[in-house]
DNA sequence: GCTTGACTTAGAGTTAACTATAAGGATTAA
DNA sequence: TTAATCCTTATAGTTAACTCTAAGTCAAGC
């Protein structure tokens, strides 16, 4: 079976060496062999499993509980009901983080299209003006 | 016309007073009047400036480049192009952030059901044996 | 007059997640 | 055999964005 060395792996995940080492001194991978001399050899698992880290990471979940998961992993089948649990918070904050990001993206939308107006008119008065307008011939 | 306290403002954006001093020496409010002994006096238009700084923050554009973007402000209509620009850029930023988070969506729904199904059936054993079962029946 | 909340400058502390260096050793490929 | 890459422990530095304390002042409301 394929392995990998650290800066492979480093290099696919676009992380350093360095990280993956803080990683696993962090217990998020607990399960990386090891050559007799002590080098790491990752599988496509690991690499996987990595990806899992990942991605809760991009969650914004901190990696002292991502290493709850992991531990959880390695305790088997009773913690089942934990790593599902765990796996619905992620999606509601996913679902949180969504709604978020859309309402950003109005504000920002309305923002070009308020300096899009502003560079054709040459003058961002031209936002002031229209409400003046707007009471003047009202 | 009505003004607000510091802490009013910082409650209403949920914030601290703190806060709201730091991004003061940081240079993201130029615009907020005093009294005459130094008072902070926020009117609405500076709560509406500090949520477009909290959107441009929560699409992670850091500290400096948001003061950037108050000095255009400061600068005038010579500067609509930048303004512009710059909105359209984060606009491309929050774009991919969703897609980011559609692909983490994916995977987090995945492993939902992967959980569901381990829970249901008592064991991860489940997902295993589901393969073994593919290699024995086909 | 006293409390509350505002202000200032200056600087220290916090947190998370790296990121790096030192010092020494082992292994592997050209 | 030499360079590159891997390992360790231990420790220190970095960065961003706060967060707080100290020490002293000021002003409004009860």
């Amino acid at each position: 079976m394929k392995t990998y060395s650290i800066s492979e792996v480093a290099k696919e995940l676009n992380l350093t060496p360095y990280t993956l080492r803080y990683y696993d001194k962090e217990g998020l991978m607990p399960l990386v062999e090891r050559t007799s001399s002590g080098i790491r050899l990752f599988k496509e698992s690991d690499i996987a499993a990595l990806k899992v880290i990942e991605c809760l990471k991009s969650t914004g979940m901190p990696i002292k509980e991502i290493k709850n998961f992991i531990d959880w992993c390695s305790d088997g089948d009773s913690t089942l009901q934990q790593r599902y649990d765990m796996f619905m918070e992620r999606k509601a904050t996913v679902e949180a983080q969504m709604e978020e990001l859309k309402k950003t993206m109005e504000v920002i939308e309305h923002k070009c299209l308020y300096y899009k107006t502003a560079l054709d008119a040459g003058t961002e008065d031209i936002h002031k003006k229209a409400k003046i307008e707007i009471s003047v011939t009202k």
